[in-house]
DNA sequence: ATTCTAACA
DNA sequence: TGTTAGTA
């Protein structure tokens, strides 16, 4: 793999992009009273160190996490209550992006036009949707050929 | 400079 | 929940 590119991953490799209390109280509003508090309750996580040092450690994922109960803290919810709605809609968000990930094949360039490979529609035919900057999104069947020939594939 | 825990004029 | 004290 090209050097280049490697630099361009580690930058945007946010598995070790991590924050400190203070750092996360100030990108989401909420005190670090409050953090260290729901994390006592158990609503979110900090790392956890294996070296000797106790300041507190965490992920994007958490970050997420927070930002979202602070939304519904703001809506007027109770801390139980926005802790309940933050994990419903992450369960809906994880089940979207499942939903999404296993019917996208890939992307297929069709005379210039981009499309999506929404995999079998049955033995011969494979079910194509394209998606104009305007208008409504069309359906076309291709050959399972034709339609695997002009198919980038998403995974890596 | 920042974070930690524990406690409260 | 905020704030403060005394640490590491």
């Amino acid at each position: 793999m090209a050097e280049f590119t490697k630099q361009v991953r580690d930058t945007f490799d946010f598995h070790r992009l991590v924050f400190r209390i203070g750092e996360l109280g100030t990108m989401t509003g909420v005190s670090a009273r409050q953090l260290r508090y729901w994390e006592k309750k158990g609503f979110i996580t900090s790392q956890e160190r294996t070296d000797g040092q106790q300041a507190r450690v965490y992920t994007f994922k958490t970050l997420i996490k927070v930002s979202m109960m602070k939304h519904f803290l703001d809506m007027g919810f109770t801390l139980t209550a926005a802790e309940h709605q933050s994990t419903a809609r992450e369960q809906r968000v994880k089940y979207i992006h499942r939903f999404i990930s296993t019917g996208l094949q890939g992307l297929a360039n069709i005379d210039g036009q981009m499309a999506l490979n929404l995999g079998a529609f049955d033995d011969q035919q494979t079910l194509m949707a394209f998606l104009p900057d305007d208008g409504p999104i069309t359906y076309r069947l291709l050959p399972n050929a034709e339609a695997q020939r002009l198919t980038d594939e998403t995974d890596e």
